[in-house]
DNA sequence: CACCATGTTCCTTG
DNA sequence: CCAAGGAACATGGT
C-alpha cells in the first residue's frame, strides 16, 4: 500500500490513536527486515519508551519516541515496501499470517504484516536523508520543481519516481500526475517548458491531495486493511463497468482516454516499470531542444490552463 | 505453469 | 559521470 497518500492516510489515523501509548515489547517474526541486524537491537532501543507522535517523510513512518517526556535516542523509521500494511488491533486473537513485527502496547498491538517483506524497520537518530522535497508542503513550488529536475535528460517519470527528486511518488502516481498535466512521461526532464513545469507541479499536488481525501473518507477500521485498498485494478474488465478504479490512466490500457475519449491509453515500460498514458493528451513537446546553444529559439508554448480537478 | 504487481538497491554495460 | 537495463529480494493474485 505505499505511495504517498496511502501513508500519508495510515498516519494521520495512527497518530492520534498512537500518542502516548507505552511499548511493552517486541515481537520479531522474520528477521530480514529489521535493518540494524540483530532484532535485540532494535528491542532495546524501543521497549518501554512511548510513542510521541508518528509522522510521514517521503513513503517513510517515523514513530517518534519518549521516555518520560525526554526523546529517546532514536526513533523508529518504517517503510511498507510494496506489499507492507500497519494494523492497530487487540491483542488477543491469532496472529496475522503475515504478520513480520508485532509491537506489544498492552490490551492492543501494532502489527506490521508484509506478505513480500519487501518494507523494512529500521532506527534513525537524525533527519532522513537522500530525499527531495515533499511535494505537499508549501515549498513545493513549480521553481523548486524545475530545478529538481533540470540537468537531466532522463525521462520525466522516471525522474519523478526518484526520491531524491520529489519524495513521495511512485509508479502510480507518476502517471497521473504526468497524465493530468498532459505532460508525455518520455519528455527529457530537462527539456520541459516552463508551461509543463508549472501543469506538473500543480498537478502532482492535486493528485495526491485527491487521494488523500478519498482516504480519509473510509471507516477508520478499513484503513490499513488489505480488503480496503485504494487501489483496485479494473483488469479483466471486459465490458461493462468493471471496477471502481479512480485512476485516471493507471492500468487502464486499451481503454478510451477519460480525457478526450477518443484516444486510447498505451502503456510502455520505463526503468523496468509500466507507465500509462494518452498520446493525444499527452504529446511528446516537440522534438527535444538539443544542447547545442546559440540564440534564443525555444519558444514557450502556451498550453491552456491546468485542466481543473473536476470529474 | 506463466506473468504481473504499489518499492528499493545493486550491478553491468554502453 | 550519466543513462539504461536487468536482476534480486519473496509472495500472492489472475
Amino acid at each position: 500500500m505505499p505511495e504517498l497518500p496511502e501513508v500519508e492516510v495510515l498516519v494521520r489515523h495512527l497518530d492520534p490513536l498512537l500518542r502516548g501509548r507505552r511499548i511493552r515489547s517486541v515481537d520479531v517474526f522474520k528477521d530480514r527486515i529489521i535493518r540494524p541486524h540483530p532484532a535485540s537491537e532494535l528491542r532495546r532501543a524501543v521497549e518501554g519508551r512511548e510513542i510521541l507522535q508518528v509522522t510521514r517523510r517521503a513513503k517513510f513512518i517515523r514513530f517518534h519516541l519518549v521516555s518520560g517526556g525526554v526523546p529517546a535516542p532514536a526513533d523508529v523509521i518504517a517503510h511498507l515496501g510494496m506489499t507492507g500494511r500497519i494494523h492497530l488491533e487487540s491483542s488477543r486473537g491469532p496472529m496475522r499470517k503475515h504478520a513480520v513485527v508485532s509491537v506489544n502496547l498492552g490490551t492492543e498491538r501494532l502489527v506490521f504484516e508484509d506478505a513480500r517483506q519487501f518494507g523494512h524497520f529500521r532506527l534513525a537518530s537524525g533527519s532522513l536523508g537522500g530525499l527531495g522535497p515533499e511535494p505537499l508542503d508549501g515549498i513545493f513550488t513549480p521553481s523548486v520543481l524545475g530545478d529538481a529536475l533540470a540537468g537531466s535528460r532522463q525521462a520525466v517519470k522516471i525522474r519523478m519516481m526518484d526520491q531524491a527528486v520529489i519524495a513521495g511518488i511512485g509508479n502510480i502516481y507518476a502517471s497521473e500526475a504526468l497524465f493530468l498535466a498532459g505532460v508525455s512521461p518520455r519528455t527529457p526532464s530537462s527539456g520541459l517548458d516552463a508551461g509543463g513545469v508549472a501543469r506538473l507541479c500543480h498537478s502532482i499536488r492535486a493528485v495526491l491531495d485527491e487521494a488523500i481525501e478519498r482516504g480519509m473518507l473510509m471507516e477508520p477500521g478499513r484503513i490499513g486493511d488489505p480488503e480496503a485498498l485504494f487501489h483496485r485494478p479494473i483488469h479483466g474488465g471486459t465490458g461493462g463497468s468493471v471496477g471502481l478504479s479512480h485512476f485516471r490512466v493507471y492500468d487502464r490500457e486499451g481503454h478510451s482516454c477519460t480525457q478526450c475519449r477518443s484516444g486510447v491509453v498505451e502503456r510502455i515500460v520505463q526503468a523496468g516499470r509500466c507507465t500509462y498514458f494518452c498520446s493525444r493528451c499527452q504529446p511528446e513537446a516537440g522534438r527535444v531542444a538539443e544542447p547545442r546553444v546559440s540564440s534564443p529559439r525555444v519558444r514557450i508554448m502556451p498550453r491552456s490552463v491546468v485542466r481543473p480537478p473536476s470529474d
